[in-house]
DNA sequence: AAACAATATAAGAATATGCTTATATATCGG
DNA sequence: CCGATATATAAGCATATTCTTATATTGTTT
């Protein structure tokens, strides 16, 4: 793999916030508002997060409805598994989505 | 490990010339002249380079003389040698280096 | 000790990044 | 088609990054 489009995935890696989309795509597939509710940040924030995350190649965008899912991708990457399990659970996160009634809004 | 030395990590990994680092020190250890030749870039900005790398513990230095030498680390991330692979090989770069008889310098 | 060699650090300038607010686009339900 | 909802994009500002040049530090050699 060349070093530009490496350099580029790991700036992309290289954001707290975009970690923890990652880790909360480890559990499930999300939309934006859901990411927005979890990371308390504002909607293009979090918006402009998975856009370097997509062009990273990093998540795939698939859109349903009104809704805008996106889910962990990273098939050119070898080490992206390996990488995966050094993020901390964010179970107890979409647990309190879900407490909430906010998870499953989306469809 | 939490997602603040996570992103500090691959922060670190975000840059071009950093991988570029790390992929000559899989060959073999180095010292910054030996770097600064074959990078083609002032010593000082090696000399950053290597310290970010230090920083987020993914270099070790060792003097030796009145040189330091730097080698791999990456102890602390599990992900380390998968992401090592990924480098391209710099074999040629260090074969160049010891044809013009700048490597073996550094003792 | 003085001169030299290798490396590190500091300060400043140019560019990149990440946020905010405002606005545009897309889809759904009537 | 229209209003509402979800998401994306744009512009501007604050901070961070990376380079350059200048200088400091560390170790060697005479």
């Amino acid at each position: 793999m060349d070093f530009d489009q490496l350099a580029d995935c790991h700036k992309a890696l290289g954001d707290k916030t975009r970690l923890r989309i990652l880790a909360l795509l480890k559990e499930e597939d999300l939309c934006v508002g859901e990411l927005v509710e979890i990371l308390k940040m504002t909607q293009p924030a979090v918006s402009q997060h998975v856009r370097k995350l997509r062009q990273a190649r990093l998540v795939r965008e698939r859109r349903q409805g009104q809704w805008v899912f996106y889910s962990l991708d990273g098939r050119d990457y070898p080490f992206f598994l390996s990488f995966l399990r050094t993020l901390p659970d964010q179970q107890d996160e979409i647990q309190r989505l879900k407490a909430e009634g906010k998870k499953g809004v989306c469809d």
